[in-house]
DNA sequence: CTTCTCACA
DNA sequence: TGTGAGGA
């Protein structure tokens, strides 16, 4: 199970995970509150993100326009800590996509000067 | 510039 | 849920 480690790292910041999802911040730090997801906090007191995260944000904007209200997306979602039986066609998001993101991410970090945290772990995804 | 918390004309 | 204030 090496896998689950790399899926639940902490590497997407609240702008990626937007973009990646197209939820606002608004609505991720809501579904934070009310434990739908579990994002890390960096020094900065930063939202960081797993894979997972994203996964978990994207089924919860499914079930969103399905009409089902947080109660009832809170209860799909703690009865599925299992990777149940899904159809292998249902990829949240291409590997393509998400290295653009990554790559503007990336970019903006390094105006900054400062190391992105996402660099380091980026090799994960890269192997 | 980006993200954070809090609060609500 | 949006939005703006005030700070990091």
């Amino acid at each position: 199970m090496a896998d689950s480690v790399r899926r639940s790292m902490p590497l997407f910041s609240m702008g990626i995970v937007q973009k990646l999802t197209g939820l606002t911040a608004r609505q991720i730090r809501y579904y934070e509150e009310n434990d739908l997801i579990h994002p890390e906090r960096s020094e900065g007191n930063r939202r960081v993100f797993s894979f997972n995260d994203v996964d978990r944000l994207l089924d919860i904007k499914s079930l969103l326009d399905e009409g089902v209200n947080l109660a009832g997306i809170r209860r799909v979602l703690s009865e599925k800590p299992l990777e149940a039986n899904r159809p292998v066609e249902k990829k949240a998001i291409s590997d393509a996509e998400l290295m653009k993101y990554l790559k503007s991410e990336l970019v903006q970090a390094g105006k900054f000067g400062k190391t992105s945290l996402i660099q380091g772990e980026l090799s994960r995804f890269f192997r």
